[in-house]
DNA sequence: TGTATGCAAATAAGG
DNA sequence: TCCTTATTTGCATAC
């Protein structure tokens, strides 16, 4: 992302992408960034640049080298691409029951919001003191930028000389990007929210992802490898969803809303205050003993790993920050 | 209110 | 056991 991280991105793959060429003049460097005058990284733009517009105007029947199957339902999309309703032709396998209306909102009283996460931080008051502010500004360095170039799925898929059958790595780019258009159509006939597929996906065996994991699939934001990895996991998903639903609105509403089940460990917030500490010691010493990591974990009342692990992440942003700045000298 | 996304915490892999 | 590097993924929040 932003900077960097995210080799991702797939998507796009809905509306023939257009990848306007990004830092031709500068390799290695996924997306473009956006600097200030003084050549500080200010924000990044996506690989994919295709105008909102563009997207909207060209649909996907028209990808030149994508073969687009007609997948059973159709999707309204507007000018961003998103799908604003959904049309159930024929084919459709789903045993849902509207015709496919505006789809998400009245899935009925159905489960409770967010589950408020109970973190082990404090959020902190506003600007204590003096110092940096919430993490993102916190850190006195840049943005964390790596210099990985992974495509995403909707990058590999979009790219001009595609061929028939798009694949990266065996993996059938063609195949995901159906999936994850059809996927969404049958969520949306479900009259199910990201969200509630999030959760209920926490709740099943298997890897749980978040709402934002299920947006990245749906827009084919992630690598080939993530899409690869989470298509298994939606299809046995969305399989049982809709074997719940043909039982009965009540099933598919237990199903969704099971006992979250967490597999990975639930990300940590920092308050504040405490970045302001580490960041204080890491200016000091950006790579601690364990005697002292332990020390400091103990004085902010965090868990050892996830301190040695910010040490861990912190020197690799500052890294990939210096890195990045190399292409700024003036 | 649901979805999209920036930033960075967590994890994987190799040493 | 812990580091580096690359990557995945979720929280928080903007849209």
């Amino acid at each position: 992302a932003a900077l960097g991280a995210q080799p991702q991105i797939l998507g796009s793959l809905s509306a023939p992408p257009v990848i306007a060429n990004p830092l031709p003049s500068i390799q290695g460097i996924p997306g473009q960034l956006l600097t200030n005058a003084q050549g500080q990284v200010i924000g990044t733009l996506p690989w994919v640049v295709a105008p909102p517009g563009v997207a909207a105007a060209a649909p996907a029947p028209a990808a030149p080298s994508l073969q687009v199957t007609p997948v059973t339902p159709q999707l309204l999309l507007n000018a961003q691409g998103q799908v604003i309703a959904t049309l159930a032709t024929g084919a459709a396998t789903l045993a849902t029951a509207p015709p496919a209306p505006a789809p998400s909102k009245k899935n009925g009283p159905a489960e409770p919001p967010v589950k408020s996460e109970v973190q082990p931080i404090q959020p902190a008051p506003a600007g204590v003191g003096t110092s940096p502010a919430p993490a993102a500004k916190v850190s006195p360095s840049p943005v964390p930028i790596t210099c990985s170039e992974t495509p995403t799925v909707s990058q590999l898929v979009s790219k001009p000389p595609a061929p028939p059958s798009t694949e990266e790595d065996g993996i059938n780019l063609e195949e995901i990007r159906e999936f994850a258009k059809n996927f969404k159509l049958r969520r949306l006939s479900l009259g199910l929210t990201q969200t509630q597929v999030g959760q209920a996906l926490t709740a099943t065996e298997g890897p749980a992802y978040s709402q934002s994991a299920i947006c990245r699939f749906e827009k084919l934001d992630i690598t080939p490898k993530s899409a690869q990895k989470l298509k298994p996991v939606l299809e046995k998903w969305l399989r049982e969803a809709e074997q719940r639903q043909r039982e009965g609105q009540q099933h598919l509403l237990e199903f969704v809303g099971g006992e979250p089940g967490k597999k990975r460990k639930r990300r940590t917030s920092f308050t504040p205050q405490a970045l302001e500490a580490l960041n204080a010691h890491f200016e000091r010493n950006a790579l601690p003993t364990g005697a002292e990591i332990t020390r400091i974990a103990q004085e902010l009342r965090y868990e050892r790993e996830v301190v040695r692990v910010w040490f861990c992440n912190r020197r690799q942003t500052l890294k990939n920050t210096s890195k990045l700045n190399v292409f700024h000298v003036p």
